[in-house]
DNA sequence: ACCTGAACACCGTTCAAGT
DNA sequence: ACCTGAACACCGTTCAAGT
């Protein structure tokens, strides 16, 4: 919620916030940048894969912990010093897995609108979406119990070792184009 | 834009939808479904990749030929009969490559996780996002004409790309599982 | 010069009042 | 019984009026 919500919370007139922020969009990128304070990159000692991954699960769950305002942080390109800082550290480890700098930019855009999007999904679903169990189960047939909850943090996994396997062939592929 | 908007558009009074959907969220459901009417599933003839990439390349660009459902499009799981087919189509194709029942439901999730976040992406990208434009030269110094555009086709084909090489991989180690 | 809060132009939805 | 539209409880932001 917001502005008026805001400033009922902080005990001031909803106007006393434009004094501070020009408007409600710069203040959510203030709040989102925050949320991904406590992020850690593990740095450049750890091999590519795991400083990659460990990145983007730290900022999934950073991002979960304050789920008013994942919501923004999944729609907006990350901008503020954490953010650049987390995209400098998948930057240097998509580098070092041997991505030409066009690959890298490229695949950097695809695992932030992946975690986004899986963001998106963890904060709408609540734990278990009732709609996409609907989905799930008309498609496989499969037992309800069974099936991979939406927005859960091994659904996430799943998809970031099949992006893993991309970039490992990419590189692969044409690391030295 | 909504319920008032959309009335005046129809030259109707507000309320007169609610006749017809219980609320907002259930004429966007519908309209979100009907965008996705025309996007034809190549069948089972065509080999599972192309039919995979095909689906979601034409999901794409349908939901995009309605910009201002785009963005409903991409926050909803598709439950409509037309959302429903193409999940079928996509199950099938995964299910044809090789994955187990339950890889098919979590590489399905991931897969629309995807198509939604590039969706996202190229709806408030504009064409070319200035913010995003930012960040992609702090990260990589290359000149900014020769960078991938946020949210263009090309970047969506690439990142489709790791996501097929993830699911060779994972249906080359597990298929039979 | 600074800050407050009334006012503007919206929004989705409810529900009493009309037919 | 059906439908209309006034009203409710919001929203982000502007801007005149106060200090």
């Amino acid at each position: 919620m917001s502005m008026r919500r805001i400033a009922a919370d902080l005990e001031c007139d909803p106007m006393a916030i434009y004094r501070h922020f020009p408007n409600r969009e710069a203040l959510l990128d203030a709040v989102a940048d925050l949320a991904l304070a406590g992020v850690v990159d593990p740095g450049p000692e750890t091999p590519w894969d795991q400083r990659l991954s460990g990145i983007l699960a730290a900022a999934r769950s950073a991002a979960l912990q304050h789920p008013g305002i994942a919501a923004h942080i999944a729609a907006r390109p990350p901008l503020g010093v954490h953010g650049l800082r987390l995209a400098a550290g998948i930057t240097a480890s998509l580098t070092e897995a041997g991505l030409s700098p066009t690959a890298v930019v490229q695949t950097l855009q695809t695992l932030i609108a992946y975690v986004t999007a899986a963001l998106a999904m963890a904060v709408n679903a609540g734990v278990r979406d009732e709609r996409w169990h609907r989905v799930s189960q008309a498609m496989s047939g499969l037992p309800g119990e069974t099936l991979p909850i939406v927005g859960s943090s091994e659904q996430f996994t799943y998809g970031l070792r099949l992006l893993l396997h991309g970039i490992r062939a990419e590189a692969a592929a044409g690391g030295s184009r």
